[in-house]
DNA sequence: CATCGTTATGTATTCGTGTATATAACGTAT
DNA sequence: ATACGTTATATACACGAATACATAACGATG
């Protein structure tokens, strides 16, 4: 079957910052509370989801993840109003890509 | 330095078929009519741009790059019809994509 | 028929990235 | 004070992808 697929990402000084795996990451920490759980709904090594998130808190001018340890539930983690927003200008940029790229199907027939 | 990139790609039973690098390999044979002149002028080993070439010819209902070995100049490459509208088409949607995405740069705001 | 530059093809090796694993720190509740 | 589940952090290992390297085939030309 063929597709027309792509992505699209937010570069900071040439290097990855934000893109489809950071903002599926981000959704799961919203839903489930908790980094741990979010990593591991979505088949990623903690460690890895740790990764993005500190850089994603690194580069950013605001706080995009709040995470707190010990407690009763032993910590947890969630999102700021930033990281809210930055979720849905991000998709609201990807639907609008999806709806051009729908409208062009007709390359395929080249192939 | 903050940016939105994208990349758009055509895949075919899951697995990608053609997308920037592919475009700019034609692009390169078009001009140079040479595959493995082509490969050297985008700093690609000689046979990650064959195997690229292969697979776009194997795939496709119709041929994209028309090869001969041998000859006084040990033979060449070039592009086909199908091969060239493939190019313009890609491009053409490449550049509709990238209009939506400069007209959203304000996401960058964000961080 | 020897030469030449290209296409065609296989194999080995390097390298980056993700994963696995291990350990510490934290703070609430029992 | 102990237990618990999470965040935080470092190191070692496995895997896949890209690259380097090596070699054969091809065919016009002189």
């Amino acid at each position: 079957m063929k597709g027309i697929r792509f992505r699209c990402w937010i570069d900071i000084d040439g290097e990855k910052y934000f893109g489809p795996g950071p903002v599926q990451l981000l959704q799961l920490i919203e839903q489930e509370g908790s980094l741990s759980k979010a990593a591991k709904a979505m088949g990623m090594s903690y460690k890895k989801a740790w990764d993005i998130i500190n850089h994603l808190n690194d580069k950013a001018t605001d706080p995009i993840v709040l995470s707190k340890t010990g407690g009763s539930k032993g910590g947890g983690a969630q999102l700021t109003i930033r990281g809210k927003q930055l979720i849905e200008s991000y998709l609201e940029l990807t639907s609008k890509l999806e709806a051009v790229v729908a409208e062009n199907k007709q390359l395929l027939d080249l192939i």
